[in-house]
This record gives C-alpha cells, structure tokens and sequence, in this order.
DNA sequence: AAGTGGTCTAGACCACGGA
DNA sequence: CCGTGGTCTAGACCACTTC
C-alpha cells in the first residue's frame, strides 16, 4: 500500500479493515485473515498491520484470541455492559434489556438539530425497558432518523426486539461509535414513575448517548432514564 | 534488561518509568529522556520503550509533543476534566473547584470497609466546591484514611487547597488510578440544599469514585454531588 | 508439528519544533 | 540545522492453541 495520503499507514489499514467488515467479508466471530496475510494482502508489514488491529481491538470492532486467531467483535449496547451496583456491594449485576415497543415520530426542533435534519422529520422510536433480576430499573428510548437508514422496516426493528445496534449493523452495515455518557438528575414525571413504579418526583438518573458513524454523522440518539434508589450506576 | 520475569519487556520498562516518576527523578511537565536515551538506559530498543511510554501515555500519566519530548503529566482531578454542559449546546464548560475545609473524622462501618479499616479509623474529609462560571453547580467530599499517609498534615492539605491528588504526589510519592465512576440520583437533603440554592428534595446527581495505587489498594473515596437542572455531567 | 497472536530488535526515514 | 517524537520494515523468536 502506497503512502499517498498524508496519513499513517496503519490508519489507512484500519480503514482497510472497516471497509472489508462493513462489506460483510467477515462475519461476527469469524476469524480474520492472519497478520502475516492481511500484510500481504496490504502490501505491509506484519507490524503495520498489527498496530491498525490493535487500534480496532482498542475500539471494541474486534477481539482477539492468542495462538487461534482475531475475531469480529459482537454488536453491544453500552448499557447492557453497564452494571447496577448494589449499595454496599462492590460489584454489580448486569441490567437486562427488553423490548417495548417501536414507532415512527416527527422531529422536535431539538432532535432535528442533533441529527443535522429538518424540523419533523420521521424518526423511528424504539423503546425498551431495563431490569436487573427482579426488579425494573429503567426505560429507555432510542431515537434514528429515518433518512438515514432508507432500507429499514418497523417488522425487521421488532424482529431484533429494538436492538439497534445490531440491526444496524446487520442491515445497513453501519457500526455504531458512541459518544461519551452524559448524566442529569430528574424528578420522575408521571409516566416515568408508573413505568417504574416510584413516586411522582421521586429522583431519577437519566443517561444520555449519542452514537456517531465512523465520519462522524449523527445516527442514534438514546435516553435511558434509571431508577437508582439502592443501586449505583456503573457504565 | 533481561527477560527475568514472565513478563514483556515493555511492561517491565513501564513500570521502571513509573519508580523512577515516584523517586521525583523528573518533575512535573518536565521533559524525560528522549526515547533513544531511556532505550540505552533500560538496555533495550527504543520500540520497546516506545511502547513503554504509549502506555503510560494512555493512563494520562505522561503526554508527548511532537519534535519536543515527552512530559509528566500534571495530576489532574477527574472532576476537573469533566464538563457540565448546558442542554441545548453540544459543548460543555470545564468545571472549577474551590477548597472549602478539612477535618478529621472517624470511619463508618462502610467507609472502613472500603479502606479495609477497622470501624472507627481516623480519616481525613476534604470538602470542595463545584462551579462553572457564575453558578454553583455541587459539592464534593474526599475521604482518606490517615493511616494509609503517615506524614500527611492538615496544614499542607489546606496550603493545596485541597486538591488531593497533587498532595498525594508531591508529599507521599502517591499517584491514583481511579475506578470507574458511579452515578446515583438522590433528592437534595436540607443541607445540600442550602449549599447548592435549591429546593429540599430535588433532584441531584451523585457521582461517586474510588481511587487506588498501583497495586490496588483503596486510597482515596470521593463523592460529588451535583445540581444538573439545566446542565449535563459528561466526565 | 503447524499456525496463530505477542514481543523485540536494528535500522531507516519522515515530520515537527526550536535554536 | 539538529534532536525530538512518529512510522515502518524485515526478520526473529516466544507462547499459546489446535490438530
């Protein structure tokens, strides 16, 4: 691979890489090209392209396993890596994601900023509900503007039970690039509080996230709203 | 340097860097030895050394300019690189914090659990304030155990202004790796309220971390407490 | 035994910043 | 200009997993 951007090599392997996966040349857990041949197949070193596949490990797109091979990573939701922690334990339990429903909805002006679209737009709103092993936690609603994602159905979004980010991946080929969490503290509206059965006003963590493309562009917008009482959050 | 232990060499020179930070053979923002120099020193290549340093560059222990050197790393609060960011605005404002007092106090039940201390134990408490430009946005509350920092005095803690971290450098040789952070939301008690100007009840945002050395041990407990209302915490 | 990731080297060249 | 970080190579060897 010639130098022609002014750019390192193993940026433009990564790319390689992302392409290759995006294109669907490996599935999920497949194995990848050994180093050695992904070098040639690059025209590279065996180094070069080890560092390109640490930087995609370092992301989470891949794994790897030593003396068998490096593997495509799993689709996942940040939140169900996420822990609830119990007050006086030190460590968690992970939350359960279940689906809730989806529908399509037209952009309030702040929404439509974030997406860079018109205001009311179509947007697909999928929601979902959080558990930790008996016990409901939280809601959480995810938001993608339609546009974006011409091909996708409302049948295929409930097929996946909202799992967005795989559903993504798998039909459109986009993985997703999660900004970082932003945190605020709200009193419970009524919904929210039969949803998850506290009172009106009653203190809840929200958690918000926006996912980004690997250019950048806005995708997915998530609003996951959490009842702490005796646990802690733990991303 | 020989290959004595089970170990990489980059990671036996990662951890000869980090002895020779703690003896304060270089000071902070000072330049290290170029990469070739600590390569001859360590008695390896300067790949590995590189190597080394890109670790160490990666926990924020030290930074690199390009055709300049490479620095220590300030000791910064996790706090203080955190932004609360006004909703509607895409980017946030840095946090300030302002010394309020330190006293000495005696561990709960689960404070000396945390430490692994016998209940009862002395700590030092620091309190501090939170503000971004003209507003109070929370209070934070430090918490370490005397025993595990024998020459601590409360004079040097208020002559630092209560930063913490910094202190536990310079006068202990001490640098935290601080946990993941935790995220509660709890209505405001009478006396947060009265700190933060809001009504009883409310809801604010708690963030709590743990801090240890590099072995593990649990040195420090910091739990901030944080009125959101129009902002969001993004750490 | 063969193939994989994981480490390391010596040497090379480039890009940048300061004198 | 020089010295710094930043990149890249070819080749070597080790540690691990699988057959």
């Amino acid at each position: 691979m010639a130098k022609l951007a002014a750019q390192p090599l193993y940026q433009q392997v990564r790319k390689e890489v992302i392409a290759a996966l995006q294109q669907g040349e490996w599935q999920v857990d497949e194995t990848l090209p050994s180093e050695i041949d992904l070098a040639r197949r690059f025209g590279v070193s065996q180094g070069t392209v080890r560092k390109a596949l640490d930087a995609l490990v370092a992301e989470n797109v891949l794994y790897r396993r030593q003396g068998v091979g490096t593997f495509v990573a799993g689709v996942r939701d940040a939140l169900l890596s996420a822990c609830m922690v119990p007050a006086s334990a030190k460590v968690g339990e992970r939350m359960q994601v279940e689906f809730l429903s989806c529908v399509r909805i037209h952009a309030s002006e702040g929404l439509a900023e974030i997406f860079d679209q018109r205001r009311g737009a179509p947007l697909w709103q999928v929601r979902r509900q959080l558990r930790v092993p008996g016990e409901m936690v939280g809601v959480e609603e995810i938001l993608l503007p339609e546009a974006l994602f011409p091909g996708l159905e409302m049948r295929r979004i409930r097929e996946l039970k909202g799992n967005v980010r795989e559903l993504l991946w798998r039909d459109c080929g986009a993985r997703l690039v999660d900004d970082a969490a932003r945190y605020r503290a709200l009193a419970a509206t009524q919904v929210e509080a039969r949803a998850l059965s506290v009172e009106v006003n009653e203190p809840l963590l929200q958690v918000t996230r926006l996912s980004r493309d690997y250019a950048g562009k806005s995708l997915v917008w998530s609003v996951a709203v959490l009842k702490t009482g005796q646990f802690s959050f733990e991303p």
